[in-house]
DNA sequence: TATAGACGTTCCAGTAGCTGGAATATCAAG
DNA sequence: CTTGATATTCCAGCTACTGGAACGTCTATA
């Protein structure tokens, strides 16, 4: 018999919010914990090793619903590994996709500090638009 | 006079659903269009350059809110650059910070990968855990 | 002129993954 | 016996839209 321990301990333990694991039994992705005769939640260790799991495969940006299929096949008797390395093949474009969009924001970004610094002062008093900062970058795509 | 359009010609010419356009209206980001007789929101040339702006400034991953404020700046009749140069600022750190989080989830999922190559087949077959692939990932994490 | 279908309108609800708050119950310590 | 920390449920909201239902409007053609 582990120790078992209540929902505010669990949290703490797993640097979570209490209210994230009545989320996660809520839509299923936890069984409904055992309760005291009070009606408190608590935990032993296979319910704090299956939420570990799941914040673990959250970390690598798994949705709850990828993460709810892989605990379903597992529970199903199937090693789910084959179908968890499908998914990260999947997760894996994601990410790339991901970064090279944010290396581009990056770069649009830097753009537009550049001109922030450059520019000069008769275009900042003008007020024909909204924000030179914004629009001239809009307008410099177009030319190019 | 410019010539006025209707909602479905304005969404098209600028890429998106006619409901987003409708929901800028709604949170008060856009003035409420003026209207035909029969009750059909119309847009002027002035109304499509603010949508379009918002849309470059989405581009650039700000938050309706901020865009929002810019907006407002420049109703005051303030130019909002030097608002938007310090929004800027703190997009580039929140991006920087995304970025390198999505490199080290690369880097993991990558680690996930090889494993799942090189695993033996007895540990795949054993039914201890939920997937080995990403506990023992957190396993190996544990011991670095 | 009737009608089809392509557009427009409003309103309600849902997405993901939580998080906050209100109203109420339980429990341990002083 | 009260105080404070914790627990419970339920409802609501967050971002930035998007889908669908039920209905109105406009144009073209049979």
């Amino acid at each position: 018999m582990t120790k078992l321990k209540q929902i505010g301990p669990v949290a703490r333990e797993l640097g979570i919010n209490p209210k994230t694991i009545r989320y996660y039994e809520e839509i299923g992705l936890i069984p409904p914990a055992q309760r005291t005769e009070s009606g408190y939640r608590v935990y032993g260790q296979a319910d704090i090793d299956r939420i570990a799991f799941i914040l673990r495969a959250r970390e690598l940006d798994f949705s709850l619903d990828d993460i709810g299929e892989i605990l379903a096949l597992r529970e199903g008797g199937e090693a789910p590994c084959l179908y968890v390395t499908d998914l990260v093949q999947k997760q894996l474009a994601v990410i790339d996709a991901k970064i090279a969009a944010l290396n581009q924001l990056r770069e649009e970004l830097e753009d537009v500090q550049r001109q922030a610094v450059t520019i000069s002062l008769d275009v900042i008093v003008d007020k024909e638009c909204v924000c030179h900062l914004i629009e001239n970058r809009a307008i410099r795509a177009e030319i190019a």
